[in-house]
DNA sequence: GTTGAAATGCTGTGTAC
DNA sequence: GTACACAGCATTTCAAC
């Protein structure tokens, strides 16, 4: 996995482990709980976490919703096969889309691999139909519906 | 996509949207500054916020990492197909393993559908001969590694 | 749903060690 | 890194509307 890939800087200790599996686990803790957690005062640790924030080890603060109870029902990973000089193009656009939760230029026959969330089939046929398919240099298209979900980006060790 | 599923509740309505979709994009922000940017008072966005979470609606508040930054230099894609039997035991397995960030069950030939993250190519190789080849059920693993992210779950929209 | 008020706790900043 | 202090906010929980 290379987005803005670097030779990392390993100046990550053992400390910032831990706050960011913390983190991980509750974005919303304050700085003061999360310092008597681990141990450190509460000035160090927002030290830590903007120094986090700043070398871009820290991403975003989100919160994980549950999709069907806000009326996603239909969710679904497409491997899509593009004429490798449309591939950029094809991975601007579909970025754009509200409905793809995530995209990844992969090793293999289909080079992008998508997951899209959608209210119902019908409109997960409407993005295939009206977008996906028209889009120039997509060869091809397959897609796995979702039964059950086991797990998703929980418990991430560090 | 039916994590415990049942027939949503629609008591969500355009004020609820709006919060998730802010809580989404950053999940630090604080009652008071949501409660301005809504038009809302802070009594009101905490209690829908509780509300939300009694729901189920909220399922964790998190912070997104970036993989590269803390030396996870290998991600890919698995298809597993399992003997059916089996498929139960399988995931259980899989989903207790740290490596392993999303495991859903889905349609189509390979029933489990699994992201992986890894130190290097060699962690994973322990990992596929180690635990998943060794699994009983397994009949086949295919593996597409991970050349670039163009988006994971920003932007969702609600 | 709102506002206001009080107690408590948290954040941001600065100082000194 | 720690500790302390201070001002300004935020949260929690009331009560009253």
């Amino acid at each position: 996995m290379f987005p803005d890939y670097h030779i990392p800087n390993l100046d990550i200790d053992e400390i910032d482990k831990k706050i960011l599996s913390r983190l991980h686990e509750n974005s919303r803790i304050s700085y003061t709980d999360l310092g008597k957690e681990i141990g450190l005062s509460r000035v160090a640790v927002q030290a830590r976490i903007n120094n986090l924030i700043e070398k871009g080890v820290i991403e975003k603060f989100t919160t994980v919703i549950n999709p069907t109870k806000i009326g996603i029902h239909v969710s679904a990973f497409f491997n899509v096969e593009v004429e490798p000089q449309y591939l950029e193009e094809v991975a601007e656009q579909l970025a754009k889309e509200h409905c793809v939760t995530s995209l990844y230029h992969m090793t293999g026959p289909s080079k992008l691999h998508m997951h899209g969330i959608f209210k119902d089939n019908h409109e997960m046929e409407n993005f295939l139909t009206k977008k996906l398919y028209s889009m120039r240099g997509v060869v091809s298209v397959d897609c796995q519906i979702l039964i059950k979900r086991y797990k998703s980006r929980m418990g991430m060790k560090l």
